[in-house]
DNA sequence: CTATACAGTACCAAAACGGTCCGGAATCCT
DNA sequence: AGGATTCCGGACCGTTTTGGTACTGTATAG
């Protein structure tokens, strides 16, 4: 738990996939077939990515996807906010559905304050350029010397993406 | 999103009820009262607290429950683990439902292990008798100087919890 | 002006979440 | 011994979210 969705997931995936080709634009059936996922799945996530300013589209015949910048310069953190919104570990975060009406008297909310925080930096740490390079070094600096690998990880990929996207 | 479930929330909350007052007992309805939830809720989450180990329970008539070792001792990342399974930002992690058959080709199956790695490393470092004393330096380290807030916090506890529970 | 490809939105089944309830077992007190 | 108290282990259920699909509209190339 403390999951990700699948949307994020996908999207991840996809990113990666774009920013491993250069700049080049690539449309959705390309990538849906590259990634060996359902074209209205992949789609559905592209027109978001766009919509959270990661990619930007051409339409019309020649029209497809490609990065809104350089991978230097997009973060995992954003990725996952353009797809499930603002990284929130507890609800009453989005100021929308203001839920919690006595924050200021309860003790744990300056913490729960903090420990977001902390997550939201170690994904913001973490570039599409870092990711079609796996292994980086400066991603293993993320990882505590001291921490257990607790539960395994991976993706959701449910038999299908990147099965020889060679 | 991103987010921690309400049962994992609670448990914060109430662990750390418990933990601020040292080493005693407390049965399952005064805890309610006072961190104003219902008690089936609170009762719910105290059984599965004691399954994961961080409480001790006393049954009978001066029975209640108290820590199971010293606020020291116990983490986020174990509390969160007691009340919703290893933490896992993806799936096909549990192992058992082992979805991801193709996870030696995955190129970012890497690239996850190490996010989570990253995540799991934060919730670790931060320990009850912490959440007790808000505020804390360690904790604050934890939140790197370049990361911008972009998102509020706080508990789930929906008009209710710790309204005033001094 | 037609084929292509993205945009927006609505829709739906399945699963997870949040919460409640009930019968059973241990412990204490009388 | 017997009742009162308190934890234990489930099952249960309505609501929300997730995961995925479909359909209509709009821009672009040739």
């Amino acid at each position: 738990m403390l999951r990700v969705t699948k949307l994020a997931d996908y999207g991840i995936v996809m990113m990666t996939y774009v920013a491993s080709r250069g700049g080049a634009t690539h449309n959705a059936r390309d990538i849906a077939s590259e990634v060996r996922l359902p074209l209205p799945m992949v789609s559905k996530v592209l027109k978001q990515l766009v919509r959270g300013g990661l990619l930007v589209s051409q339409r019309g015949t020649k029209g497809g996807y490609g990065l809104a910048r350089r991978p230097e310069q997009i973060t995992v953190a954003q990725i996952i906010h353009a797809l499930e919104g603002p990284i929130a570990v507890t609800q009453c975060t989005d100021k929308v559905r203001g839920d919690c009406d006595i924050e200021t008297k309860c003790p744990v909310r300056t913490n729960w304050f903090m420990i977001n925080q902390a997550i939201h930096g170690a994904l913001e740490k973490i570039t599409l350029a870092e990711m079609t390079q796996p292994l980086r070094h400066q991603l293993v600096t993320l990882i505590d010397p001291g921490t257990r690998a607790e539960a395994g990880t991976g993706t959701n990929l449910t038999a299908g993406a990147y099965e020889q996207h060679g």
